[in-house]
DNA sequence: AACGTCAGCAACCGCAACGTA
DNA sequence: GTACGTTGCGGTTGCTGACGT
């Protein structure tokens, strides 16, 4: 006995949204608002759509809050850093962006930061040299997303980024409970409740936040414990065997496996002294490395020792 | 000018979580 | 406790337009 679907695929229009729908989505959602249910949406308002498509069309287009196109650096610092802490939890980092929706910073994510974040990856670095590609939109472009863009609430007063429509993200804040590397890979891990404020201390908040190569990634959070769910000791070793780290699977394929990747990221080559075995994820080098030898120099040279470690070794405890 | 390639983005798909009867 | 409907989320796909040859 399968599930029903959600509506019935044959009767139901895809692709591309007319002004027309849009219209009469966006004036039904603002007289009724989205309480009732989206499946029973659109027959409501006489659209041949799916109710998960007029959802998704309200989320990440129609809403009034919107902001398309034009991601700041700052913006892209924040999702950078989430992104090395939580991982692929687009709905949370949107959250923390005023005006953005999960998929636009997948997408910017996807099209935009990994490169530029991974600039080794040798077309791209080559096109970069010879001016070929834009690697922010094209005039044009920008102009088109400014025209689509809608009024936006600006950041708090405070400094903080702040949506008045969306959830603060309940997290215990920076000093330091994000349950990045004690707690499993963050990203099969909910957070743990109970704690609310926001994500950032002042570090993100401010303006003058310089670039998000310079401090962007701890060590710690590229690691996760391999083969248990369990907490791992702050001490924890890369070795073989249980209880070792590794990388997530992305950042290890782009640090560890594509060596020509790591051409736009020499900070890294340390870690490219970590020959994984394929499947096991563990080191092959018979000597395991301590915590405080992953962070040091060696692997982690300027672009990361610098980093203050949101998990920093036993001693600290 | 025509064509090919590729980046960017909107939309879709499928699964998991959640809510309710 | 369970079955079912709905919502939310992340991954993926496919279209469009910009750009290079």
């Amino acid at each position: 006995m399968g599930r029903a679907p959600c509506c019935d695929k044959a009767n139901v229009k895809r692709g591309p949204w007319s002004p027309e729908e849009d219209a009469k989505l966006k004036s039904y959602i603002e007289q009724h608002g989205t309480g009732d249910s989206w499946i029973s949406l659109p027959q409501k308002i006489g659209l041949k759509r799916c109710g998960k498509s007029c959802r998704l069309r309200w989320l990440n287009y129609l809403r009034p809050d919107i902001k398309h196109g034009g991601f700041s650096e700052e913006e892209d610092n924040i999702i950078c850093r989430l992104y090395v802490s939580i991982g692929s939890r687009w709905s949370v980092i949107a959250a923390q962006l005023p005006g953005r929706t999960d998929n636009d910073v997948k997408n910017y994510w996807n099209t935009r930061l990994k490169k530029k974040l991974f600039l080794g990856s040798g077309r791209l670095r080559k096109e970069q040299q010879h001016g070929r590609r834009r690697l922010v939109g094209s005039p044009k472009k920008e102009a088109k997303q400014m025209e689509k863009g809608r009024s936006f609430t600006p950041a708090a007063e405070d400094g903080s980024w702040r949506d008045p429509h969306r959830p603060q993200l309940e997290v215990p804040v920076q000093n330091q409970e994000l349950p990045t590397a004690t707690a499993g890979h963050p990203s099969t891990e909910q957070f743990p409740g109970g704690h609310s404020g926001q994500l950032f201390g002042d570090s993100l908040a401010q303006p003058d936040c310089h670039g998000f190569l310079d401090d962007l990634i701890p060590l710690s959070s590229l690691a996760v414990p391999l083969g248990s769910s369990s907490p791992s000791p702050p001490g924890g070793h890369i070795s073989q065997g249980a209880g070792a780290w590794c990388l997530t699977p992305e950042l290890e394929e782009m640090f560890c496996y594509n060596t020509v990747r790591l051409e736009g990221l020499d900070g890294f080559y340390g870690v490219d002294n970590m020959v994984l075995t394929e499947g096991s994820r563990t080191t092959t080098s018979s000597e395991s490395l301590s915590w405080e030898e992953i962070m040091s120099p060696l692997a982690c040279p300027p672009l990361i020792s610098g980093y203050q470690p949101m998990y920093p070794p036993q001693q600290q405890q």
